[in-house]
DNA sequence: ACCTGAACACCGTTCAAGT
DNA sequence: ACCTGAACACCGTTCAAGT
């Protein structure tokens, strides 16, 4: 009986997509590698692109099947405004714990599941009461805002080391703001102090409600 | 005399800089290439990187100098709510410009320009009369909206063929939505005709307001 | 101090050859 | 039909060598 060094199970899109959400869960986004990714599926680069185009189209997939995996759990019931924010959450924490899916969502923003989620905020739009000529517009806010906002926090995650101290990185940012010139930037030296207790996804919800008072303004 | 194929000007950051920028607006984010930028350059690719540390550093450079020359107009008057906007469409066109800028802004969010643009804005939520503790949340959100929002217009636009004729884009896309599952997708159908006389700049500032009126709520 | 350009280690992608 | 893996064209970056 020789080593196996050799690929028994089949390949496929599936796990060719699984591996690559693992591998850039793992070792981020330069960490996907077309030869790091066969390596790992124990075969040869080539082999990929007989079931996946390119790496724009694997980041694609990859994107695509987080997402959905996000979207998928029973739609939340409630007031609009509830519904909506519970949309937004499992975005926002789909793409902190998937911090590459951030970059990424830029490049094809109306395809598939941001489909589904544009529609489902749509009809809590139309459920506020909004007028015609005015849901897509708020629609879109809320779109624009979710998915910017969540895609910055998950910029932000990226760039301290993963598992630093929270707490010694949000001191170390107020302590900078503290430092700067009184004359130049009297507001955030005001604000500096409340960095320390500051808690993103609490203030990407307050957030969105400040958006959801203004359509709630305009029935 | 012999024909001057060498480097006579004097290289400098700025110079480096600024053809990058040139670079990045005329080829796009793939363009931009240390072996590109030196030959426009006349000089080696080695020779760069005596003044600028690697690409990043680089692009960092390159997005601070096209915001900065944006930003460093005089400052608009007004309403808090008319500065405010005024701030945004600087950030809004100046990524519409400069698409690449998009992509760059997640990366370094609490730098120098970013810096700031938020203490301006923070600067008119504090004229708006929001009291202390929410005065940092609600800057936030206008920062996360701006930059989110206008990225996402630069990623829509990167998308099409420059120069396409944005009519036929919004007919097909608006065709599309059309062309949807009426039992799946009743919001997206109800709404796809406004895809037609549709404006993101507009709709841009239209969401900002939104935000804003909700701010106002907290005075 | 500043510039040169060959060289290194890597990458996405292709493709003749195998099964 | 599907997989293999060497090869191609490219990239960021380094560095001994020049001025």
């Amino acid at each position: 009986m020789a080593t196996r060094t050799r690929n028994t199970e089949r390949l496929s899109r599936e796990r060719i997509v699984e591996a690559a959400v693992e591998l850039l869960d793992t070792t981020g986004e330069d960490g996907l590698t077309f030869r790091a990714l066969s390596a790992h599926l124990r075969t040869g680069p080539g082999a990929i692109y007989w079931h996946v185009a390119n790496k724009g189209e694997l980041l694609d997939a990859a994107t695509d099947a987080v997402l959905t995996r996000g979207m998928t759990g029973e739609a939340a019931t409630g007031t609009p405004q509830e519904v909506i924010r519970a949309i937004a959450l499992v975005l926002f924490d789909a793409i902190d714990e998937h911090p590459w899916v951030g970059a990424q969502l830029s490049d094809g923003p109306w395809r598939s599941v941001t489909l589904q989620i544009c529609e489902r905020i749509g009809q809590q739009i139309q459920r506020l009461g909004v007028p015609g000529a005015e849901q897509f517009m708020a629609a879109s806010a809320v779109m624009l805002y979710i998915l910017g906002a969540a895609r910055q926090n998950a910029a932000n995650a990226r760039m301290n080391p993963p598992g630093a101290d929270r707490a010694a990185i949000l001191a170390t940012q107020a302590a900078a703001w503290e430092g700067l010139d009184p004359e130049g930037f009297p507001f955030l030296r005001h604000v500096a102090g409340q960095m320390r207790e500051h808690d993103d996804r609490e203030q990407f919800v307050a957030g969105l409600d400040l958006i959801l008072v203004g359509i709630t303004g305009l029935a």
